[in-house]
DNA sequence: CGGGTCAATCCGGGAG
DNA sequence: CTCCCGGATTGACCCG
């Protein structure tokens, strides 16, 4: 069974299937791509495939046939193009043409999170210090004020305890952040409008390029670094989740499968014990089936013998890897007859590779 | 008080 | 060598 998992975030979920690289939504989607084996069984149940024994065939087996692609995306349900636009307050810098702020301002249609309009010092200050050093630096005190005064603007509407904790006691705590005594370290809690904002900034962009990080921070009023660290563990969480999402489906798809192989296994034993019981068809030509590779259709060829469906098999697996000739046989070699109601069912038995291999020779 | 969350740090590995 | 990233971990903070 060839069962390929990508995460949504990888720009290339599946280097090998070119068919399930397309997603909908590359940022969060989760992929599911069953390979040869389990997407032609969860079809029709037509019976076994043993061509891929190695990588190499897996990699023609899924060229050739399909794969059964699942795209779920937990996070996302809906299509890029059809989600609702980002809060009419942000825009992400590097999806317009203009990267500094300072130039949204003279764009009068645009309503965006304009952080020179709020805070031309704080600003100033950022882009003076460039790639944020200034604001971490124990001599910068004014910088260090300033970020306090524009996080606390951006705390509006955080949660009440932030706010009965007061300005002047979470400014004091910020500024202690900055100060010399680097030892102790003071959590730092991002504001809602700046999760945000690097949220859909995570949608558009996994990974940032150094142009895109400054731009952010200048935007956010953030040290790039905050901005690096912020995506590095936005990253890290994504893939936790996806992850969780991909052990719950794959557990899900083991529990059908196995319920399903549970069922058919009986199914074969019932049919068995018919087999022994009716020996009138024994007397029968040995049957084979072809699978027809581009529908995946079983086409029983009654007329046929043995040795020309196995010069038949050997020939279609040389050719073409998706067509599967199945020639069935009892147990004892010198009665060849099979019952043709049974082949089709046996047919779509679906067998655990080694048993599926006992029963095709 | 314990568990959860999350920003921040450390460290190793890969790419240029 | 530098830069960036992922993974593991730490530590501050929040919440029931």
């Amino acid at each position: 069974m060839e069962l390929a998992l990508s995460l949504g975030d990888t720009p290339k979920p599946f280097s090998f299937l070119d068919k399930a690289t397309k997603m909908p939504n590359k940022d969060l989607g989760f992929c599911i791509a069953l390979g040869n084996g389990l997407s032609k069984e969860m079809k029709n149940h037509s019976g076994s495939s043993s061509s891929h024994e190695n990588e190499r065939s897996s990699l023609r087996v899924s060229s050739s046939d399909p794969p059964l692609q699942l795209d779920l995306l937990p996070f996302s349900p809906v299509p890029r193009t059809q989600q609702p636009p980002p809060p009419s307050q942000l825009r992400i810098p590097w999806l317009s043409d203009t990267l500094g702020i300072e130039r949204a301002s003279s764009d009068g249609q645009t309503r965006r999170l304009d952080v020179s309009r709020l805070f031309p010092a704080e600003v100033q200050a950022v882009e003076e210090a460039e790639d944020g050093t200034a604001l971490s630096s124990p001599n910068s005190s004014a910088s260090s004020f300033q970020m306090d005064f524009s996080i606390r603007n951006f705390n509006m509407g955080r949660n009440k305890r932030e706010h009965e904790l007061g300005d002047a006691e979470r400014t004091s705590s910020r500024a202690s952040d900055d100060d010399e005594n680097g030892s102790t370290r003071k959590k730092l809690r991002l504001s809602k409008d700046q999760s945000a904002f690097l949220e859909e900034s995570f949608k558009e962009h996994p990974t940032l390029n150094p142009k895109q990080k400054l731009a952010l921070a200048k935007q956010l009023n953030l040290r790039a670094r905050q901005v690096e660290v912020w995506f590095q563990n936005r990253r890290a969480r994504t893939k936790l989740k996806q992850t969780e999402v991909d052990y719950e489906y794959l557990k899900r798809c083991c529990e059908t499968l196995t319920d399903e192989n549970r069922r058919l296994q009986k199914e074969l034993q019932e049919l068995r014990a018919l087999k022994s019981s009716q020996p009138f068809y024994m007397q029968l030509p040995a049957t084979t089936l072809t699978m027809c590779p581009s529908c995946e259709r079983v086409a029983t060829n009654t007329n046929s013998s043995s040795t020309a469906a196995a010069a038949a098999t050997t020939g279609n697996q040389t050719t073409s890897t998706t067509t599967t000739t199945t020639t069935t046989t009892t147990n004892n070699s010198t009665s060849t007859a099979t019952i043709p109601i049974a082949l089709s069912l046996l047919s779509q038995v679906h067998l655990p590779q080694a048993q599926a291999h006992k029963t095709a020779s």
